[in-house]
This record gives structure tokens, C-alpha cells and sequence, in this order.
DNA sequence: CAGGGTACATCGGAATGCAAGGTAGTGTGT
DNA sequence: ACACACTACCTTGCATTCCGATGTACCCTG
């Protein structure tokens, strides 16, 4: 899978996974990468971005069977970038479509 | 636009482009601007990397009204990337689409 | 002969993802 | 008792790609 085409789009992912339910950053590693790979190296420091620009909220939950769990709730801010995000996101994947179909032409 | 979203994308639409047409740089940036932004310093430095690794020709021609214009050709290396780019780029978009539509989840 | 369009190119900075490595708690096999 | 695997957290350095700024040079128009 090309990284590159991850770029940014991951974000999208996970506030797009956190807007249906609270997760774990473990939890969204295993969810995710059923579709789309992606590292612990990738999720710890984009939560702790997502978390410091007002997008999530965090809090413990004790697990059995391995340490606490730190679950990411969306904010009202979260909720809003994730629709900006997933409309971007969109007109994007349908310029790219049109661009590589058409040549760029319009026909 | 969101930059990030561009990574590895504009590659793919700069050989598909190529795919239908011979180009020259700065016909490019015009051409593709049309649907997804994009910067003279970033073509350059992509069609050299294409070069570099075989994926396109370089010819010169004149033109009436300014400097020679440099055109690229695809190779068969290059048509071969494009389609094989294209193939990824689709299912991509086909799992991030699964992402943000059923949140990850099998519905 | 100044300014704008064409057309090439390079450089440094910013953003993001990854592999590799580290810390701990819990459970299983021998 | 001890090693190993799994869960779950985290950080650091590296690679890649894109952009804005900047530079060169040609041609035409006013």
C-alpha cells in the first residue's frame, strides 16, 4: 500500500472511527488496519495532535489483561473537522477520479 | 485544499496525463491545476524523479513566444506504474471510502 | 525599455507516516 | 521460577513529498 497516499487522510480515518464510538489508540491500530495499515508509531502521535488542537478528549479505563486503556472522545470541534474533512475528502477523490478517466480533457 | 491529500496522488495524475499526451512542465501545472492545485516547484522536481527512475523521456521543442519547451513522454516502465498506481489509488479510495461510510465496522 | 506572460529550475521549510526501540502489566507453557 | 507472547502505552530519527520563494531567460506589447 503506497504511504503516500495516507497522508492525511489517516486523520480523517480516525475521527471519522472516534464520531461512531469511543476508542483505544491500540483498538484503532487493529480497526483501522483491517482496511488501511497503520503503525503505533502513526496513531500515538496523531491522537496526541488531534488531542493538543481540541478535536478529542481522553480518559482512563482499566483493562484486564494489560495496563489501562486511554480512550479518545470526539469534541464538538472533533465532530466539525471530520465533516470538513470527510467533504474535502470527497471532492478530492473525485477530482483524482475525473483527472485519470478523463486525462484532464473535458469530454 | 488539503496538501497532504496530494502526496503520491499527483504522481499518478501526472502519468496519467502523460498516459493520453505528450506535456511540457509548465502545461502540467496548468492542465492539472484545473482539478487539483499544483505548484511549479513541485512538478519539477517530480518529473525529474520520473526521469531518474525511467518512467519518462525528455525531448525538447521550440516554441514561438518564450523558451524551449521540454515534453515528456511515458515509457513503457511508465505505463505500466500508471496503471499499476491507478489500481492502488482506486482500491485505496475504496477502503477509506469503507472508513468514513461505515465507520470500520462490517454492516 | 519596463512589464507581463511563458518556461525552465533550485532551495529550505513544513507536514506526515514508519520502523525501531523502550516501558509495563497480564497470562501461558515448561 | 522463568521465558515468552500479547496487550497497551510512548518517543525518536529518518524518508518522502509538497509548497512558497527565488532565480534565470526568452518573447511581445505599450
Amino acid at each position: 500500500m503506497n504511504i503516500q497516499f495516507k497522508k492525511g487522510v489517516l486523520e480523517l480515518c480516525v475521527l471519522s472511527t472516534l464520531s461512531h464510538k469511543d476508542c483505544y489508540g491500540y483498538e484503532l491500530v487493529q480497526t483501522l488496519s483491517a482496511d488501511i495499515k497503520i503503525s503505533e508509531g502513526t496513531i500515538y502521535p496523531l491522537l496526541r495532535r488531534l488531542k493538543n488542537d481540541g478535536y478529542v478528549e481522553t480518559y482512563l479505563q482499566e483493562s484486564s489483561g494489560g495496563p489501562p486503556r486511554k480512550y479518545y472522545k470526539l469534541t464538538q470541534e472533533g465532530a466539525a473537522m471530520e465533516a470538513s474533512l470527510q467533504d474535502e475528502w470527497k471532492r478530492f477523490a473525485r477530482a483524482v477520479e475525473h483527472l485519470i478517466e478523463g486525462g484532464g480533457l473535458h469530454e
